[in-house]
Order: C-alpha cells, then structure tokens, then sequence
DNA sequence: ACAAAAATCTGGTATATACCAGTAATTTGC
DNA sequence: GCAAATTACTGGTATATACCAGATTTTTGT
C-alpha cells in the first residue's frame, strides 16, 4: 500500500522531484540571489539518493537558468533577469541604470590586429588592414554578465585615436553608431569565453552580433557579444512593414 | 612513456574527445541534416567507453544544438538556423519563403477563453473578458520549429469575427498589427511545451513574448512563442536614440 | 497476404563506486 | 600572531550495472 502522507507528485522522476523542491525554496526566497545551494553530496543525503541523482537535479536547475555553478566552489541561484532593449542605440550602461541596476565594464584586452576574411568582409575593408580589436567585460554585483570584443576599423573612424580617453576605452562607441544590424541566437559558450565569464564551459548562452553603421549607412564596426543566458532578456519593437 | 602514434586532445575529457568526432561528422557533411546519431549503446561500443560516458557525448551535442533527441526513437542532426526578422511586422511564413525555407503553419487549438489578471492588463480590458486563444504549430521539413499562443481581445479587433477564414485562422494577423513589442529569452522547454515541439522536456529554448498593438497604439493581441533555440537566430536593427 | 505477438532497440532513470584537481577551512609549526 | 602545511569539501569525469516503457522491427500464426 503507498504511503498517501506524502504528497509527492505522481510519475515525476525523482531527480526533477528534488529540482521542484529547489525551485519552491527560491521562488519563496528562502534561498536569495547569488547564496549557495546545497552540495551535490549533501543534497543527496538530504533526499536519500545517490550522489549522481542529485547532481541530475542541480544540473536541470542551472539547465533551466535558476543557478550557476563555478568549478570546485558550488552552486549559486542566479539573480533577476535584466532586460536589454536592443532596439537602440543608447549606450547599455545607462540603460542599466535607469533599471537600476549597476553595470561596470572592465577593459581587459585591447590590441591592433590585422582584418581576416570576414571581417574585412563586414566592414568593407581590405583584408590585412589594421583593426583595433577591445574586450569589455560588464559586471553586475561583481559578476560577469556578459563580455563583448569590438573590431573597430579606425580608418573609417578617424575621431578614435583622438579620444584615447578612458572613458571611450571601457564605455560603448555610443554616439559614434548611427545603426546596427543585430544578430541574437543561443550556442553553447566555449570554454575560452566560459573563463572570462566564470561559466562552466559548454553551457548554454546568448550570442550577439552588431554590425554598427554610421550616418551613411557605412558599417565601421563589427561587435560580439557573449551573454550569460540566464541573466538577461531582449526587447525590442516590430514596425509595419514598409512598401516592399 | 606517452602513445605519441595517437593525437588525442590532450587534457579533453573523453566525452568531449566524442564531442569532437561527431561534430567533425556533421561539419564535414558525413553525418546530414536529420540523419541520425549512433545510439548510446552503439557509440559507447565505437569509442570503447561506457554507455553512461556515451550518453554524455550525446547530450552535450544537444546542448549545443547541434542535435536533437526523440524519446526512444534516437537523436538526430539538426538541420541550418533559420534567422527571424523580429523587426518588421510582416508574415513570418512569408519571410522563411523569401529564404528559400518552406514553412507550414498547422492550427492545433482555437477557443475562446476568460482573460485572467495579466492578459487583462496587457490588452486593457477587464479581468474575465472573453479572449480568443489560439495555438498553432510551425514545420520545416516534417519537423515543428516552434509554436505560438496568440490571445486577442475580439472586443477590440471586430473584424476579426467576420474574417474566419482558414487563412486568418492559420496565417499569421498579419496586416492587423501596426506594432509590437517584443522580448526575448532563453529559457528551459516544460514538459507540455515540449510534447508539441516533440523535443526533450525541460532542454533550453528560446521564449518570445509579442505585446501587438494597432494604428492608435492601442494593445489587441498578445502572443507567446516557443522556439526549438538550435533552431532559429533573430535579427534586428538598432536606431540612433531619438531625443529623449 | 496480413494481422498479432514477440523480440529488439531506443533513450530515461537510478545506484554505487572511484579518482582527480582545484577551493576553502583548519591545523600545525614557529 | 602568522605563515605554511594539512585536511575536508567541491564539482568534474568515468565505469559498471540495472530496470523501465515506448518505438521499431522481426517473427509467428493463421
């Protein structure tokens, strides 16, 4: 005779039985943002199964984008999601703010290459031309949420070398762009881009690509972006269609 | 001493050395769109590991996208990315045509429902309205790429009643939204999401919510759309910011 | 020829065990 | 008191095994 005194729910495995009780335990906020979750071990000897059960469950809880993990310290729930209006060309920083939500961006590389194919491609430029290549990453309660490295052709810019400023090195081209094709799509991340965000390698985020366009229409920047697919959300505004 | 007669990755996990393999296979177009995967059992006897070790393999290769499983039947390669303009209101189907994609559109519900707390809010009607809910699946080669819940305020769209076509009924609104607001997230597939999909539960895809709005900027009809992620790739464009 | 039954194959779940290499806390030696 | 060495703990990898239930294929009986 099954025992009807505790209530578990029918013909759920029972790894996805211990992610629900997880998944309670955040949505009640006994378990904040960023505070760590039970190990893999002692989480099996809290649910009595076996190690590899409960390490099922916490890998369907970050599959699902409800916690991360960092190698060899633990599992942590993941923050509130934001929300990144690509639909303009305001710098991303201020955007942020105005959620309120503090974003710092950390230049980490910045460097002179010569364009391959592609990008010579994209920016219309010949291959083997200098390129400014530079990687931001963009913290949020000291955590990566997202790294981007810009390819800027600075022939087709030349205001840059100018404005060697600080403020333009780890900020966004902002009022530089006039508009940008953008591409969004989710890949697994690689484990070198799995490094600069603290990610395990091979999890699942959001790829961006911008092609950045200047008042005539011309494309003088090509930039890739890196999110951390758990933590943000895209907006952005359909418009009618135009005459074809 | 070291086997140096064979080339392995040196320090990559096994499963990821499979990892490597299979994606040399679908690169090189020995392995085609839709065919399928060795089975778990049958790849753990090729590389001489065990099943379990197989089995990770197999599933990182989902995770990536770069296959999808069947329950009990296999897994597959996946076929191209198929790229969604979220940023022109025109017909989905008929944009995958222009890309040489053939889409199907396949409505599998239409009823008439009450508006609960959220949806009211959106469309600005009031709570227990009659909303007209629909679901329709999206194929590609015999394959559902994703499906949407589109709800409309009938009140507020009064030509809708007299045009019930199968056309209007299948195809998208079309010509009826002026404009739409949109957000985009990753997010894991639930269960009965992913039975219309016919992919695993709870593997990571892509969810889009669509707020369409008429001429006057007025909300009629809200849309939820679930993508198989390895699937699609959305582009858009950003505008230089107006004055604020 | 054809339908029903059986055997086989598939992925999904679950356990028990083992070892590795970093991280973090504790203990030790001075 | 404090730095260094030790220990415990963490997630990551890997194996071997077992059973389940649906999908598919083969065999069987008529």
């Amino acid at each position: 005779m099954p025992d009807s005194s505790q209530k578990t729910t029918p013909d759920l495995p029972l790894f996805r039985q211990i992610v629900e009780h997880i998944r309670s335990q955040i949505n009640d906020g006994r378990l904040n943002a960023h505070s760590a979750l039970p190990s893999e071990r002692a989480l099996a000897e809290d649910h009595g199964v076996s190690r590899m059960t409960a390490r099922r469950a916490l890998e369907a809880i970050e599959a699902e984008g409800l916690a991360y993990s960092e190698e060899r310290r633990g599992r942590f729930v993941s923050p509130r999601r934001l929300t990144y209006n690509v639909n303009s060309m305001s710098n991303f920083v201020a955007d942020a703010k105005q959620q309120n939500i503090d974003v710092e961006v950390e230049l980490i590389e910045s460097k002179e290459v010569t364009a391959d194919t592609r990008l010579a491609e994209l920016l219309t430029i010949v291959e083997g031309a200098s390129i400014i290549e530079r990687t931001r990453l963009f913290h949020s309660n000291d955590h990566t949420i997202f790294f981007e490295t810009e390819f800027i052709a600075p022939d087709l810019c030349p205001d840059l070398r100018k404005h060697g400023s600080d403020e333009l090195l780890t900020e966004r081209y902002g009022t530089l762009g006039h508009t940008a094709d953008i591409v969004v799509r989710m890949g697994s991340i690689k484990p070198t881009d799995a490094a600069r965000l603290n990610v395990t390698p091979w999890q699942v985020g959001i790829e961006q690509e911008q092609i950045v366009k200047d008042r005539s229409g011309k494309a003088f920047c090509f930039v890739r972006q890196i999110w951390r697919g758990e933590l943000v959300q895209f907006s952005t505004q359909a418009i009618e269609n135009r005459e074809s």
